[in-house]
DNA sequence: CTATCTGCAAATAATTTGCATGTAC
DNA sequence: GTACATGCAAATTATTTGCAGATAG
């Protein structure tokens, strides 16, 4: 969308609330379900295309790392995550990567970096105890 | 699929043999256009099949980082990645990350890490020159 | 007021799957 | 010979879009 004011609306207010309530990483449609709890007239398109606008303003990050969903995640400051193999659930990790983080702003074989992503691989704890 | 007995039919070989023969990163769809040059029947569902298992037997690697499509990498070494935020293009870097390659193996939280991605996004020189 | 946003439903895009037939081992 | 793989087409899943009515600023 190529629009040059944006409006507050209470839909979009509802989803980011509950995106930076969690810790979690969840879907659109684990969002739309919840967000439907307060407003229940509200569609999944209308999900999606919040996402979208708080994505471009970045105050929401978009993660397509994983399975076949997009998750989206609520915390705008740089932090590496962890994905199990297995439930396919996304972690946040305490631990982050200076060395990296320091990348962004500068050019790379003459590209502006503008963000840095690590995601690390393995099987979450619950996961393990199960097998 | 659970099955025990890979074959090695001439799809999957040439499958993997495109997708080696590229340094960049193509999408089923491209792959499959690609290799009906020389198979004019194979199908897409093919394509989508084998590089399902090539990517459990370790031979190549899903990449659902960017835009819509999912794009695979015929280079199994550790790498990192450039990703153009305009024209959603994803190159090789030559850089590594030492410091988190080293966490390959280890536990963290409790989790055993099997891999680690690494990806900056950026605009590409040619998108810089073209604005 | 009016440009932006919403709800709804239909459209699209990517990927997966069922099934009859083919083929590597 | 038989389990695994293929081609084809239909099904599924995630996401996007058109449009008429609603609403924030």
């Amino acid at each position: 969308m190529e629009t040059k004011f944006r409006r507050n609306t209470k839909q979009r207010q509802a989803i980011l609330a509950e995106l930076c309530a969690r810790k979690t990483h969840p879907t659109a449609n684990e969002l739309f379900h919840a967000v439907r709890d307060r407003l229940p007239r509200i569609s999944l398109g209308t999900v999606y295309r919040n996402l979208e606008v708080l994505a471009e303003t970045g105050q929401v990050m978009k993660m397509r790392d994983g399975g076949q969903e997009t998750r989206y995640d609520g915390n705008p400051l740089p932090h590496a995550h962890l994905r199990c193999s297995s439930c396919g659930r996304l972690f946040d990790l305490e631990m982050s990567a200076p060395d990296l983080d320091r990348l962004v702003g500068t050019e790379i074989s003459g590209c502006l970096v503008t963000a840095v992503t690590v995601t690390l691989d393995g099987i979450c704890t619950p996961c393990r105890s199960r097998s």
